[in-house]
DNA sequence: GTGAAAGCGCTAACAT
DNA sequence: ATGTTAGCGCTTTCAC
């Protein structure tokens, strides 16, 4: 606000086209005004205010992230994986945090699209429609969810989910999967997965839920998976497994010995638990700094390049699963 | 960038200044007209640009925070009450990840400063000297960290501590305090509040390190904790505490039979570890909403009320904290 | 109560 | 290679 690029101009003894230029297009002036210009520049601490800039090129200089809960690891690791990358292309990263309402999600969206030269939604919960919608004010990127003719970066869950089943299966367990949030993405993408692989390796497998992505839900989840009468459980996500783990331990349940236990996600934290969580590793740190490169390359270009890429997950195998109690093969 | 104020204007047949009262200050339009230019408004789905609003009011309507590490909880548990809370104010947030490094936090702010009305430093790293001097470039507050003369909140980790060294004491314990970084501002509240502890309690009392505050730095804390002699570890906070649980378990040592371990931040994921972890609860969602608030107030004002205020936090036991051996009182 | 007009600080033609 | 000038979209005096 206070010193302006006029002041610059003055102090270098050029006209302020020429501080502009040396500062944005450096090869379109003479070395030697450059070099002075920018030892004015420095000299004086001058930056270019970002409004004034932004109103002409209309570009802002920042690209927006919008997420249902920053308390949740998963996100957050997203997050500081966009933020890295962000700064490296010289974009500041606008954030928000829906709380898990859609509707929330759509106000942050509309409301950042002014303000960023793009968003990154993160939104297991709004539907298509309202996602196409939404793609027409900005240009957006999808993280982890796919809608026709957006541009995404996916994990693939399902791949993930399959890989579960198996080594549950080859462990002789009956299954009972705690469903995620109904209207949510990932948790089809889930489903997706695990439905023909149970079928495929024979297994029994009880649906239960919908229940919040919570670590406090895990308490009822884990309530109901004993009722069930399984033999192994698989959460939605790891803060649901944390949750149902916490639960077990209270009720004094052996796991993995008498119950097996599985998580999505692999948070860090889900190498501290006890025992420490057998669950999928999501690429966290690639999916954000694709997103943000999709994101960038597609404000640049025409909704030309509506590109999906799927980066593959991983089972880690911790100490929440065993053999289900009676089996010996 | 579609659609501008002129557009609204010449739909609602009025000029363009009534449409910009409309919206801004409802009271100084008629009713009729209010109504009707609000209802081309939305019709429209008109946005004010903020880049143009901002230009001239100098206000962006938007606030930064920086902190070290959005992988640590414990920052983005203050983010998301930040941007909670700065929602609520109608601002948008602005986030910076420094990687624990001071140089870049700087410029992170230096940055942050022209796109925002304010930024909300969370730095343990930076010294007093830079701050002060960055104070000089926006409207800033600090997280959890004093520096004179510049409004803050902060968590009492210095009563904290002294609890924390009660309750081990009590239990007839040696310790050993596993520093965090050097030159953190943190830190040093740990340690004000642990030495005068120990010395009055009488307790015995080891400093290791630095360590940085990183899960994977536990192992090297745990082993030389261990070769210290020692029958209780203080770790500088959950994340490094919980890095030092999982190399315990490794090395086959039985916590809390052998020895004791507590944190510092409560961390969702504290409660999950094997066995859940005694430490010390911060009022993450509070103080983000106050720092807001202070934040919003002050750059209101001149740089008048520079308010420091200091929340309480809470000793949470939990099981990795016991009898040290062969202590019977 | 409403409109006309002057910029906010900067970039991008267009001249020179 | 450099300067002049016309706005970007909005808010805000200042008239009416």
């Amino acid at each position: 606000m206070r010193i302006t690029i006029r002041d610059v101009a003055r102090r270098a003894e050029v006209s302020v086209a020429t501080v502009s230029r040396a500062l944005g297009s450096p090869d379109r002036v003479s070395e030697a005004t450059r070099d002075r210009v920018l030892a004015v520049v420095r000299e004086l601490g001058y930056r270019p205010s970002p409004a004034a800039r932004s109103l002409i090129t209309g570009k802002t200089g920042a690209i927006a992230i919008v997420v249902p809960d920053l308390g949740n690891p998963f996100f957050t690791g997203l997050l500081k994986s966009v933020q890295a990358r962000a700064r490296e292309t010289g974009h500041a990263v606008l954030v928000g945090d829906s709380d898990e309402d859609p509707a929330t999600e759509q106000e942050l969206v509309r409301t950042l699209a002014k303000q960023a030269d793009g968003v990154l939604l993160c939104s297991p919960g709004i539907d298509d429609a309202t996602i196409t919608e939404l793609d027409g004010l900005t240009s957006l990127a999808l993280l982890n969810r796919r809608v026709a003719g957006i541009g995404a970066t996916v994990m693939d869950s399902a791949g993930g989910m399959r890989e579960v089943v198996a080594h549950l299966a080859a462990l002789g367990h009956r299954l009972a999967y705690l469903n995620g949030p109904d209207s949510s993405w990932s948790n089809h993408e889930r489903l997706r997965g695990l439905r023909p692989a149970a079928a495929e390796h024979g297994v029994e497998i009880v649906e239960l839920g919908p229940f919040a992505p919570r670590y406090e839900d895990g308490s009822p989840a884990a309530d109901q998976a004993l009722a069930a009468g399984v033999t192994a459980v698989l959460a939605y996500n790891d803060v649901m497994a944390l949750g149902v783990l916490a639960r077990l331990r209270d009720r004094g349940v052996d796991v993995p010995g008498e119950l097996s236990v599985t998580g999505f996600d692999d948070l860090v934290y889900a190498a501290v638990s006890a025992p420490p969580l057998t669950t999928v590793a999501m690429p966290l740190a690639e999916a954000g700094s694709d997103a943000v490169d999709l994101l960038l390359a597609h404000a640049a270009t025409d909704p030309a390049g509506r590109v999906v890429t799927e980066l593959p997950t991983r089972l880690v195998v911790r100490a929440t699963t065993a053999r289900a109690p009676g089996y010996h093969r």
